[in-house]
DNA sequence: AAAAGTCTGTGATATCCGTCACAACGAATA
DNA sequence: TATTCGTTGTGACGGATATCACAGACTTTT
């Protein structure tokens, strides 16, 4: 798959002709991160565009006491880097690479130049942290007033949702993460995953396979947690 | 003061010359709101793009059984409308005038000439928006890893960014909102204010007179807190 | 001034859930 | 197969904090 094809998939580049994309792969250079290396921490600030083309990352925050928050989960043609281009702040979270991790990259001062050029591509980014937005806006709803099987089950829906195929009416999500990522995206702890996830398994909401989860009845599902 | 000297004060239009302001401003309808009245209730779905001049919101969640979660506080030269407007979804939270609130709101077509016309804008836009996900995902780590007293020391801080004035060293919210408001906020109970507050007091860290609060030594409490 | 309404302070109580401790299980390695 | 290592399951316990209840203070209305 070339550099074109891949930049095809992403969305804020979707609307661009052939020609431009060619343009702008050719400044891109690729990248290869190992499973469990951090991105972003060798550049001493945020410096880079990175887009997704194999594997994924985790983007997440830490406390000075070593736990974890973990605010997205990304995959192929997802992308990352920009809030740092944008606002010129400083990194805001680490990114570590969730298995090998193939990436193509963006200078500062060509990503910018994308979006003077091409003002689709700076519309198209503005609906993107609109939705980001949005997002977070409800993650924030959830820890101020769910317990914690309701932000468990949102959880599960947000990686469902971003993760799952259906299949036959339910929805699965292959290679489900590991309870601890659970708890690190629901606000609570890997003990209080445990226990959640066997009651849903209890109420025949989802079931456990090897190290997959599937949601029996997906509208339902959503219906009781959001 | 005229609308272009309103729009003038809006980061994202700063960079206009006044020719590009006065067209925009032409465009621009001014509305009012009462202190409570909900505000993008009657649009159907999200279809215009506000500018507060006078007066304040505040943008929320709420629940079914009718708690609400307080988003931000928006006020002077402010704005808030663009996400719906940008990603097309419906309206994903309520805006309520704090007090007697005036507008200039511009229609969607004409949001979206502004940012094909004038790329600068788009951009800007960026930026703000970068900003605002940034501080969501502050907000997120801060809910999910901090106690109560952190959240609301966090929350002090952030409230006297966006509306304190410094006098002698100290920095003072004047009008300080209710404890029900923080509350929402910091994603806690009003008893938990009341009390977290007073032990604030206590600590000789702020200081309560009238409706104002003010923070003795800000470097301190920020310190202490973030 | 009295009354009503709103906001704040504070004790008592209950409970959710984080933490600790350890066992069980599975996968990778020797 | 035995060993080690990482993940998961589960009981016990304690603590932070939501909730309830009500009194006091302050504001606005009558």
């Amino acid at each position: 798959m070339s550099k074109v094809d891949h930049l095809r998939n992403v969305p804020i580049f979707s609307e661009l002709s052939d020609s431009d994309l060619t343009k702008i792969a050719d400044k891109m250079i690729p990248r290869e991160y190992q499973k469990g290396q951090m991105i972003l921490l060798e550049e001493s600030q945020g410096e880079t565009f990175f887009i997704i083309t194999n594997g994924g990352v985790k983007v997440t925050r830490l406390s000075d006491d070593g736990r974890e928050v973990i605010l997205a989960i990304l995959g192929e043609s997802d992308f990352f880097g920009e809030m740092s281009l944008l606002d010129g702040e400083g990194r805001s979270a680490n990114i570590v690479a969730n298995e090998l991790a193939k990436m193509l990259t963006l200078s500062r001062s060509d990503f910018l130049d994308c979006l003077e050029s091409y003002p689709k591509i700076a519309i198209a980014l503005l609906e993107e942290l609109a939705m980001r937005l949005r997002k977070s806006d409800q993650q924030i709803e959830s820890l101020s007033l769910s317990d914690s099987e309701q932000r468990i089950g949102i959880t599960i829906i947000r990686l469902a949702e971003e993760l799952g195929t259906i299949k036959q009416g339910h929805v699965t999500v292959q290679n489900f993460p590991y309870q601890q990522d659970i708890a690190n995206m629901a606000g609570t702890s890997r003990e209080t995953v445990s226990r959640t996830l066997k009651l849903l398994e209890n109420k025949a909401m989802v079931k456990r396979e090897n190290r997959d989860l599937t949601i029996y009845n997906f509208d339902m599902f959503r219906q009781a947690f959001s």
